[in-house]
DNA sequence: TGTGTATTCAAACAAGTGTTTGAAACAATC
DNA sequence: GATTGTTTCAAACACTTGTTTGAATACACA
C-alpha cells in the first residue's frame, strides 16, 4: 500500500469517527483499526491526534472556502454594473459549497457533520486556526451582505449573519437527524432543494424590518 | 456539608465542565475536584458519569419546558377568540425560556452552552431520553406554528422549524463567541434584545414565500 | 449514650489513552 | 546485489479514565 493510500484511509476514518463520536470520543486505536493501519501510523504520517484533526479539516475546508470565494467573485462581476447584489445569491455562495458536500463523494458527508461540530465547539485551542479561516470568510462576506442589505445597522447585520451561520451549522450537523424528528417526512436527499429552502428562510430573516430596541415582540 | 449541598455542587461543576469540554472531554476527577468533593461521590450520589449527565440535564430542562408550555398556553388563551396566533409570540415562547437562562442565576449560563452541545450531538444513546423530551416540545409547538403559518406545506413547515432550532442552538452555544467574532461589537448582555432580534429574524424566515421546487434561487 | 443509617474518603482496580521506540519489511537508487 | 530512505509493525511507556471497595466519619433517632 502506498503512503498516500494509507494517509487518505486514515483521514477518512478519522473524519468519520470524529464526526460520530467527537474529538475526545474517538480514539486513535479505533481510527487506525478502521483504517486498517497500524497505531503508530497516525504519528508517523501526521504527528499526533491534534494534528490529525487539523489535517482532516484542512483537506476539505480549503476547497469549500475557495468555492465560496469563487462564487462570490462571479457574483460581483455579474452585478458589477448594478447598484447591489440581491442577498439570495450571496447566501447561496456562503451556504451551498458546504452543504453540497453532504451528497458528494463518499466520506465527505462525514466531514460536514464534523464541521458542524467544530462550529459549535465553544473553545478549543486546537481549532483557533480553523476558526480564523472561517472568520476570514465572514470578513469577506460581511461587506457584501451589508451592501445587499443597506437598511441594517452594523449591530443588526452582525447578529443576523450569526443567525444564518447557526442555521447552516445545525443543518449540517443533523443530516441524519432531520428525517428522524420529522418521522421520515423530510430528508436531505434533494440537497439543492434544501439549499433553496434555507436560502429563502435566511434571506427573509435578513430582510426583516429592523427591530426597535425596547419594543415588545 | 449536607447531602443536597454536595449534590448541587457536583451538578454545578459537571454542568460547567461538560459545557466547556464536552462529555468525554471532562473527567470525573476534574469535576469532583472543582466541586470540592471526593471522586467516589459522583457514583454514590448519581450512579456514574452517564447518569450524572442526565441529572445535570434534568435539573434544568424540566423548568425550561414547563415555562415554554406555560407561555404557549397563555397565548392560546389570549388568542382563543381570534383566528390565529401571530407567529412572533409563539416563537418567543419557544426561544425565550432557554435563552433567558443565560443571564439568570450563576451556573445556569453554562447549562445553555451544554444544551446547545447536546442539540448538536449527532448520535448519543445517552441522550435519546433528552431528545425525546425536546421532540415532545416540537410536537406540541408544531401544530401551533402550522396554524400561525397557514400558507406553508407540511414539508416546508418542518424544515423552517428545523432552521429556527438551529438558530437557537447555535446562539446558545456561542454565548461567549459572538463578542469575539464581532470584535466586541455584539454581546449578549441585553438578552431580551437578543431574543427580540432572533424572533424577528426567525419570524421573517418562517413567513417567507414558499419556494417553488426546481426554481433557481 | 448507643445504635444504625447516610455520607465521605483514600486506595486500588482493570481498562483505555496518546505517544515513543526500535526492529522489521519494503521500495528505489546506485 | 548492496545500500539507501521510506513505511509498517508489535511492544512497551507513562498516564488517565470510570468504577469499586471497605474502612472511617458524620449524623439522626432511640
Amino acid at each position: 500500500m502506498s503512503s498516500d493510500e494509507t494517509r487518505n484511509q486514515i483521514l477518512d476514518s478519522a473524519e468519520a469517527l470524529f464526526a460520530e463520536r467527537g474529538f475526545e470520543g474517538a480514539s486513535l486505536r479505533q481510527i487506525m483499526t478502521q483504517a486498517g493501519a497500524n497505531l503508530a501510523a497516525g504519528h508517523y504520517h501526521f504527528g499526533g491526534k491534534d494534528k490529525l484533526l487539523m489535517a482532516v479539516l484542512e483537506r476539505r475546508i480549503g476547497p469549500i472556502n475557495e468555492e465560496r470565494l469563487r462564487m462570490l467573485e462571479e457574483l460581483e462581476e455579474k452585478y458589477a454594473k448594478r447598484k447591489r447584489i440581491p442577498v439570495e445569491p450571496v447566501l447561496e455562495a456562503l451556504l451551498a459549497p458546504a452543504l453540497r458536500m453532504v451528497r458528494s463523494e463518499q466520506g465527505a458527508g462525514n466531514f460536514v457533520v464534523l464541521l458542524g461540530r467544530i462550529l459549535s465547539d465553544p473553545n478549543k485551542e486546537l481549532l483557533q486556526q480553523f476558526h480564523s479561516q472561517f472568520d476570514e470568510i465572514c470578513m469577506r462576506f460581511m461587506p457584501v451582505f451589508r451592501n445587499s442589505l443597506p437598511n441594517l445597522t452594523d449591530d443588526e447585520a452582525m447578529w443576523r449573519l450569526f443567525f444564518v451561520i447557526g442555521t447552516m451549522a445545525h443543518t449540517m450537523m443533523s443530516v441524519d437527524k432531520i428525517s428522524f424528528v420529522s418521522q421520515g417526512q423530510c430528508s436531505m436527499d434533494d440537497m439543492e432543494d434544501v439549499i433553496a429552502k434555507m436560502v429563502r428562510f435566511c434571506a427573509a430573516g435578513l430582510k426583516a424590518p429592523v427591530s426597535v430596541k425596547g419594543e415588545t415582540v
